[in-house]
RNA sequence: GCCGCGUUGGUCAAGGGGUUAAGACGCCUCCCUUUCACGGAGGAAUCACGGGUUCGAAUCCCGUACGUGGUACCA
């Protein structure tokens, strides 16, 4: 029996993108490699960002991806509530036994005097002032306001927010399950806020309060947080004790082509982002996901747990059971690394050779019959589907590869033939069609060996006549082994299909 | 600006004092295939730069450059 305990804590603002599915991922290659507890945490303390059905948007993502939590809103165990506002009370007290003991204060400074602040102290040296020791006693505190008129502030209830307040000298340092040894110089850190004006936490106070009193033990987060660290170790240090702190490790950063992969990206560099189609319902934009752009979950998931870590060996595929067995965080690389569509689709390509058709054929059916298609021979289909799949990069491809098994092509790429296209050719089908009507035993052999003793016959040679007749039946330049596709179809339809292209050559 | 983190081919990356510096994607050539793929064989990096340390450095140390993240009552 295992007490690990990670969790995954996304604010629910929008679609959820390649980095967040990552660190889901990882933690949960940690939670089943040491029989523990995988946590989903919905960080929603921000109410301006609140944004309709983004929470159920994520766990929708989580179950295509097979990433499902052990503990969550959904399947509540004994650490709840799971939802960060619906346990604002608690927090409170929290940052109120922070003030009493006196690392934290009480700060009225208005957002206009926040501001004005910024403006004021803006220098040439100093871009970006931040309310820190320098700075904080010369705003509007506790620190600063005599002890009564800080108590009349807030028995009449005035707007405040409760600041930590950073030590003036102190290297606070942690080791990092990536990165090893980090330290930082407390009187660089700002005084950030804990609890907002609103009574909410920032993620701040949150974050450290809930991996506490949810007994989480490794807390993995995309690297953007590193620099806050130094707040959350102290917030640690203040409230419950560094001995009870998870290990950390910030995970390298997924680049897209122009810096951090970001929600706000959405598909705009011609490759998806999200997991899933998310539709923001603010404006109803809308971003397509790797599911519906034509990805198998075991590829998604494979390509991003690659993407920053390898064991070391030159395996590159594997089922979520192996990166279970061989994931560890100090394999991780350091670096961010830049998302490669190209490599992304080859690891779908890969998987949809691998996998059996059972796996993904109702995904295909539903695109084929988007297409227009209807599916009645269950086994025929997953012969088809069997026959073509190495053709298929996303299973979108399979449109485009399997439709002509169930239709006429709708187009004929007549200019392919055209050119070599004659009367001697032209008899030469005539006279096939003819005699296929009288194959009894339809397949695959039959339909060549007359193909080919006409071609005798007429002394033509029968590389000339495949190309034409894979036109024919196919519609274009692809596809499997033309006699093979004829088996398949059956000799009314392949009798037809000939007779009707003839009159378009 | 300041702080943190990082830096091996176009991309993902192995390698962590002595190697011909793995492998994969993509690209190119060829073979297979009288379609397209699959498959197979090849081609293209001296490890950001400069100093050290060492008999010896991609590997250790220090600088510089560059990249990236943070610098919000957002997460």
């Amino acid at each position: 029996m295992s007490n690990v305990r990670v969790r995954f804590a996304p604010s629910p603002t929008g679609g959820l993108h390649l980095g967040g599915v990552r660190t889901v991922l990882y933690n949960y290659l940690f939670a089943r490699q040491h029989a523990g507890t995988f946590v989903l945490r919905i960080e929603d303390t921000d109410q301006t960002r609140f944004v309709e059905g983004a929470e159920q948007y994520i766990f929708d993502c989580l179950k295509w991806c097979g990433l499902e939590p052990d503990e969550s809103i959904q399947k509540p165990g004994e650490y709840g509530p799971y939802r960060q506002s619906e346990r604002k009370e608690i927090y409170r007290k929290y940052a109120e036994e922070l003030v009493a003991k006196g690392y934290a204060y009480y700060a009225f400074d208005t957002p206009e005097e926040l501001e004005k602040m910024r403006v004021d102290f803006k220098t040439e040296s100093n871009p970006s002032p931040q309310y820190d020791n320098k700075i904080r006693l010369k705003m509007k505190n506790s620190l600063t306001l005599p002890k009564n008129e800080t108590e009349s502030l807030l028995s009449m209830g005035t707007r405040h927010v409760i600041r930590i307040k950073m030590p003036e000298q102190e290297n606070i340092s942690f080791t990092d399950m990536i990165h090893g040894d980090v330290s930082f110089d407390s009187s660089v850190v700002d005084d950030k806020v804990l609890l907002k004006a609103d009574g909410m936490p920032t993620y701040h106070l949150a974050v450290v309060v809930d991996d506490a009193l949810m007994k989480i033990t490794h807390a993995f987060r995309g690297e953007e947080w590193l620099s806050s660290a130094p707040v959350h170790i102290l917030l640690w240090k203040y409230l419950f004790g560094l001995d009870k702190m998870p290990q950390w490790a910030h995970l390298p950063l997924i680049m897209g082509p122009s810096g951090k992969l970001s929600k706000r990206d959405g598909a705009k560099y011609g490759f998806p982002v999200f997991a899933m189609n998310w539709t923001d319902p603010r404006n109803n934009e809308f971003t397509e996901g790797f599911k519906e752009k034509g990805f198998l979950p075991e590829a998604f998931i494979n390509m991003l747990a690659v993407l920053g870590w390898n064991d070391g060996t030159e395996q590159e595929i594997y089922t979520l059971d192996e990166m279970i067995k061989k994931f560890s965080m100090d394999r991780v690389h350091k670096a961010g690394a830049k998302f490669d569509y190209e490599k992304a689709k080859w690891f779908n390509h890969e998987w949809i050779k691998k996998l059996d058709v059972k796996n993904y054929k109702l995904k295909v059916e539903e695109n084929l019959t988007a297409a227009g298609i209807t599916i009645n021979d269950d086994a025929q289909f997953e012969k088809i589907l069997e026959l073509v799949k190495d053709r298929c990069t996303l299973l979108t491809d399979f449109v485009q590869q399997a439709s002509f098994f169930f239709s006429t092509p709708a187009q004929l790429d007549v200019d392919a033939v055209k050119a070599k296209w004659n009367d001697e050719k032209k008899n030469f089908f005539i006279a096939y069609t003819e005699k296929l009507q009288f194959i009894s035993n339809w397949s695959l052999i039959t339909v060549e060996t007359v193909f080919k003793e006409l071609a005798a016959e007429k002394n033509i040679k029968p590389g000339e006549l495949q190309l034409p007749l894979r036109i024919m039946l196919v519609g274009g330049k692809f596809g499997p082994p033309v006699f093979q596709i004829a088996e398949l179809i059956g000799k009314d339809e392949t009798i037809q299909r000939i007779e009707n292209a003839i009159k378009k050559f």
